[in-house]
DNA sequence: TATAGTTGTCTAGATCAATAGACATTTTGG
DNA sequence: CCAAAATGTCTATTGATCTAGACAACTATA
């Protein structure tokens, strides 16, 4: 099994592009295929005509009945990405999921850059509330002690493409609530309670089914999947400040690791 | 909207105790609901009794049908994550998912350390092929020179964890498939081509559902997730030397950032 | 202005997903 | 030993998903 398939291999190549689908699976064929289009999409497959390829052709290339590939198409259309035109064929609409970089010294706004226009975060709500074990041991706080929990979603351009739960020792930061509804930023938020800089020490990643609350706070097409990042920040001393999980859209954003 | 709920949200909290699901979505509840009880499995929530709850409680909390929760746990137990014992309840077999790290020098096996007793990586196939647009603009190559092209597959355990296709500029590495085939292992390779040490320059994450072709090579439960990996290493002189495309199954791996 | 190619709509039937209820089987604990 | 609690199995029904085919409506082009 080591190596000696070589010529056989471009045949096994040309297979590859029948885009597959496996049926009784949990997840709907339509669903499936939208997942794929999506992907082809945001590849640029399409980039020459800026047109996704006509259902029937679609049909034929997934296998299906051009009726699934129509419901694919029309879960897409409902995202906004693509347009459908009688007679004419189905227009992209919109092409690049915005790329999030994490890195030593990731801030959220910042690296959105120039992809979006507008960044808004909301504050969905806060609370105090004692450290859980995992929680504890990842902010290096006795369990119990106090935290501040906040919660947020983040949008860009009007589309919402995460939200978090963040948590920050009470003692150390007892004005986060209030700092941070001023400032409208975490940054911002610790450095009027002293603290100046801070650094990314761990990031945790899994993909996953969203659930229904994830589905109404990013609004998403139900169904869809969620990128579940956990992680530490912590101060130049390596004292944490601040642990969070941040849920992303997976179907809007890419994540990219910079080291 | 900013930050005057406060006590309203402790009722909050506890209203999404009540673990959700979303029906027509095109995402059957079973698959939804296995999704959600693998993370929790993961996170160790269960952990006190080392037993996933009655199906009956399951049913309650998730506002679903007994049968509906038994088909989410058969899902899991085809995938050896829990063991149904008649009059006992449902035991867990396997709890973590494997950490993966992502760091600047990310080396596949080493990584993996104790969490799994045995990597094994097979080389499904290997090519030559012309650098098309995006991968000859990662690798810094002009578009149509020749790349060498390795498909493989890795395991832990016995379990599929990852599949990826890389690319090598054929001119530098032009035994890249047999010294591979001889060594199992790229840093190997390329050490014996004369590249003693290499960095990984940046990491692309998306997430999605596996099409057939993946579901077959890491043998996933249908309408399972994949997390897509693309990334480039580069020498220390900051020529790229791999383009590769990993993907890795969701349920099986936690990606784990280092910076 | 035909004609081919495309999306839009409708109907009918087959299969899968989910609910509902009843009862059997096995284990645990009083 | 008995009762409670848990999983295993079966039947029946409903709604969602997928297939199949036919035809309408619209667009571009020869």
């Amino acid at each position: 099994m080591a190596g000696k398939i070589g010529a056989a291999e471009i045949g096994a190549k040309k297979m590859a592009l029948k885009k597959i689908v496996e049926r009784q699976t949990g997840v709907a064929l339509w669903r499936q295929i939208a997942d794929r289009i999506r992907l082809s999409i945001s590849n640029g497959d399409y980039d020459a005509t800026g047109m996704v390829p006509p259902e029937m052709t679609l049909a034929r290339e997934f296998g299906v009945n051009r009726h699934t590939v129509r419901s694919a198409l029309a879960a897409l259309a409902e995202e906004g990405l693509v347009r459908a035109l009688q007679g004419r064929g189905t227009m992209i609409e919109r092409k690049d999921r915005v790329s999030y970089p994490i890195s030593r010294r990731t801030r959220f706004s910042q690296g959105l850059g120039r992809q979006v226009k507008e960044i808004a975060t909301r504050l969905l709500g806060h609370a105090e509330v004692p450290a859980s074990g995992e929680i504890a041991a990842a902010l290096a706080v006795s369990p119990g002690s106090l935290l501040i929990e906040l919660r947020t979603v983040s949008s860009g351009d009007g589309r919402p493409l995460s939200t978090s739960v963040s948590y920050y020792p009470a003692d150390r930061f007892p004005r986060m609530v209030e700092e941070y509804s001023r400032l409208g930023s975490v940054t911002k938020a610790f450095a009027a309670q002293g603290l100046d800089d801070y650094v990314r020490v761990s990031t945790e990643l899994v993909a996953r089914h969203a659930d229904a609350d994830e589905l109404s706070l990013l609004k998403l097409s139900p169904g869809a999947i969620v990128m579940e990042a956990q992680s530490v920040n912590a101060d130049l001393d390596g004292k944490p400040v601040e642990f969070s999980r941040t849920r992303f859209a997976a179907d809007r954003m890419k994540l990219r690791i910079e080291t």
